[in-house]
DNA sequence: ACCTATCGTTCTATCAATGGGACAATGTGG
DNA sequence: CCACATTGTCCCATTGATAGAACGATAGGT
């Protein structure tokens, strides 16, 4: 059963002819002629009797034609439907992220994305474990990295690096040493994204590329950033987190950076996606609303946002 | 657009992968892989997110899924409606015949045929001009014709021969020498089927053989074999007519036969059909019926039926 | 950490569908 | 009444799709 026979014959029969079929089609009626002939074959069937000269449906045909035009039409009705998808700005968008991306990054941002595309619905995965894009159903990750991702067959496209720097709360960084000496940090009570091993140590480039590796006592550990920021301004310790995360803080005076010389960590954010071809238009603004906007927000040398 | 890729695209989403679709449909996966690579060309957007172990359909895909599945679930119906009606005793045949066929030959026994074939619906187009089979949408024309019928393409099918004779009334009868020889109607008054030219002549045959032409007077013409009956009986002439269409009257009495020796003509009965092939089992079945029974009915020598 | 079964894709010789013209049949207009 | 235009079908060289194996990748069992 070839569905599009079926096409051709309620063509042949809207049309009120081979011919004219052939016409409207700009396919050679030889073809009209062979698969229409398949089209009866197939189903045991005379649809439409022939002379050399006029065409006309037999009963079963005329019974055959209404339910086939009927499928076609909803054949249109799905085509349509994805057409207008991807002419128009709707769709959905699944973007995945980590939570403190989500609470501290695209928080800034994806109000005004969701204004400026009403037709957009997105939806955002925020979670620290990296999801499985193709499993997910995710449009676009974005994800920190020191190193270069392995993820072989996604595509990766590189948004902004980050600095990472050391906070504590005011309190606590008026007991520590004020000397710019990383070795003073040593012993240190951490709080300490993820999950440290027994021992845990900052890693520190100063800005003239020297860098240093602090032992520190790991006091608290989290996925979560909101969590450790607390525990921080709760003078709980000294925690390295993206400056970004922590800019409202230092705005408000609850938290202060420490070693103001020193970054602790300058990991790559990138988008990641499943592919580049048969993207929803919605995606792709999205994903250039991103490329856009997201840097900025990410920066550590801007004042936060009014 | 291939609409047979929109089968293969359900199917793989039906079945949850390529590998396992191609299994259940028994065709090879490279062909799926193919088509369905094909239909999000042709659509342009990407329907399903493939690893080399999973696939999951995008949320367009989805979206076009359920739109293909009802155009398909169409198909099914129209395909499903077509065998139906080719496997069971269901559709409308349409036939045509002459007038005085339909009331003097089908009559007899149409009535039998629909009530051994519930399903079936019979269409009778009883006209006295031969109307165009395929223009005309008729499955079977019951034809009479003295010498082969030129029709092509038509296939044929010898029914039976049925005789004509001569009528009259009994009173006509009485008023007319009572020889056997057929000089003696000549300029007898003759009540003509059809649109006689300015002279008319009975072509008789005698049972041994020979033949006569006797000329006439045209009394009265019609198209109308039962007004042609009326007329005669009301004594206004003599009337050619087959012998099945006077039996009723023969046995009343009200007509009689003039030279029982001698037919007026031995036309034979055919059945015209469009094509034989993708015919409808009750089309088929009519066939088989008419060409079982109407012989009867229409030979000259049964008693009228009870 | 390997091994194996299975996933979807890719490659290429092979085969079937195609397209364009020829053809017989048939309305149509002069 | 005849020439012509147009109908649907048929024929055959050519082109495009196909089948089957090879391939890289991956998940799960051991």
């Amino acid at each position: 059963m070839d569905l599009n026979d079926a096409f051709y014959f309620v063509q042949v029969v809207e049309k009120g002819g081979f011919s004219a079929a052939a016409r409207a089609l700009n396919i050679p009626k030889s073809r009209l002629s062979r698969r229409v002939r398949q089209l009866e074959d197939d189903l045991g069937v005379r649809l439409l009797q022939r002379t050399s000269r006029i065409v006309t449906t037999t009963e079963i045909g005329k019974e055959y034609y209404r339910h086939a035009h009927d499928a076609l039409a909803r054949f249109e009705v799905a085509e349509v439907a994805v057409r207008r998808k991807t002419n128009t700005m709707e769709g959905t968008v699944t973007v995945s992220c980590s939570v403190g991306m989500a609470q501290f990054g695209l928080d800034l941002i994806l109000p005004r994305f969701l204004q400026d595309n009403p037709g957009v619905t997105v939806v955002q995965r925020a979670s620290n474990q990296m999801e499985d894009l193709i499993k997910g159903g995710i449009d676009v990750a974005i994800r920190g990295h020191m190193d270069s991702l392995p993820d072989s067959r996604l595509i990766q496209m590189r948004l902004a690096r980050v600095e990472w720097h050391l906070f504590c709360s005011p309190e606590f960084h008026d007991a520590l040493d004020q000397g710019d000496d990383p070795v003073a940090l040593a012993g240190q009570p951490a709080l300490v994204l993820g999950r440290p091993g027994a021992t845990h140590q900052w890693v520190l480039s100063g800005c003239d590329g020297q860098s240093a590796s602090v032992p520190c006592r790991v006091r608290f550990a989290s996925d979560d950033m909101s969590t450790l920021k607390n525990a921080a301004a709760l003078s709980l310790g000294i925690v390295a987190l993206p400056a970004y995360v922590c800019r409202s803080e230092i705005d408000a005076g609850t938290l202060v950076r420490v070693l103001p010389g020193w970054t602790a960590g300058n990991p790559q954010i990138s988008l990641l996606m499943p592919s580049r071809q048969g993207m929803l238009p919605a995606c792709e603004a999205f994903l250039k609303f991103l490329k856009q906007e997201l840097p900025a927000v990410l920066a550590s040398d801007l004042p936060a946002a009014a």
